[in-house]
DNA sequence: CTAGGTGATGTCTTAAACTGCATCACGTTG
DNA sequence: CAACGTGATGCAGTTTAAGACATCACCTAG
């Protein structure tokens, strides 16, 4: 509960929940009961080094003794590295959704909502750097998986899909306004709202 | 024993050792007794981690959680730092002997021996990059220490000053040569051998 | 030689991490 | 509604880090 073992819980759970883990799942790979997981992610043990590094290994980290003289430049490594990732992550998630887009294609391809889709899915591409916005990448992955399971079980009636969307354009509308426009765009990515 | 316990070891002894204190200085500052922090360095004893970073923090490190992506990066940065912190501390060394200097130049103004001294701090100085050879800061650092104990317990007799100074030129030299010269330099720092 | 500082090692005790197992509350899905 | 997965919590038992000693061998300085 002291010193920085919130800060080690913190990243832990993070890490986890990036890689889509239960507790259970982890606890799986680790050889340890989920129920010390929980103990370690909330903080309310001082874990022995081995137990952490073995559940860092696990989740693509490394616990390492950094220099204090060296510590700031390290943490904007990360952070740049982190940030970089998301934006991977961004282009990744568009892209996901390609297969939902073939289907449409074959199956609706007169439909307005097919082309919504496939400039939805550029627009995201474009913007992917905004999405370092915190929260962003999250919001992103939900709409997107609204979109792909609506996708599947979409039928004639396409109304459900048009909603899931409307969602992932309403993020791109949010994030694109809130970036303080140094200068304003040749083109506008605005269509509706 | 396992995971890379032997590597947080080797960096705290290290650390310890850099800064000069005994198991027993950092005992006491830590409130850790000796013989745990024997046990901890000897790597027999899988440390918690309030433990470990109670240790890093008194030796100037920092534990962190590190993407293991980063690693490369992040090793190459505390690589880089260190190199310069030997660099400074070379330097650091050969102005520490200034007031040795100072105490011969009012006591032995003509003695070539003051001189030579004189000439040898400057030389370090000039030559402070070659001393990230490995284990050159240590000799640095012994040569130092037997030539500030000879100039404290000077007399008339300068023999035993002499003979550290000449200690100390002796190492100046090797680091010249060991150099693989890229081009011959303008002037000579050779002078004895 | 002696005295003092170094790090390593041993023993006993206490506190706490860790295991194993069970259970719970919560939210989602069918 | 029931079934399931989620993370959190409780408890008995084992393991082990850690504290508090003492002691040792080694080296260096006086």
């Amino acid at each position: 509960m002291s010193y920085q073992a919130e800060a080690f819980a913190q990243s832990l759970r993070q890490a986890r929940l990036d890689k889509r883990w239960s507790q259970r799942d982890l606890s799986g790979k680790a050889r340890i009961p989920q129920a010390h997981i929980s103990r370690i992610e909330s903080g309310s043990v001082d874990v022995k080094v081995s137990t952490l590094v073995e559940l860092a290994r696990l989740l693509d980290l490394e616990l390492l003794l950094v220099p204090r003289s060296s510590i700031p430049a390290v943490e904007a490594l990360i952070r740049e590295a982190e940030a970089n990732q998301d934006l991977r992550s961004a282009r990744g998630l568009a892209n996901s959704l390609q297969p939902t887009l073939r289907r449409l294609r074959i199956e609706h391809p007169k439909s307005s909502t097919t082309e919504r889709l496939s400039t939805l899915i550029q627009d995201v591409i474009a913007i992917a750097p905004l999405f370092q916005a915190p929260g962003a990448l999250g919001e992103l992955e939900n709409a997107v998986t609204v979109i792909r399971r609506a996708g599947e079980s979409a039928d004639d009636n396409l109304k459900d899909l048009e909603a899931a969307i409307h969602g992932l354009a309403r993020i791109r509308n949010g994030l694109v306004h809130a970036r303080t426009p140094v200068q304003t765009p040749a083109y506008s990515l605005d269509e509706e709202d």
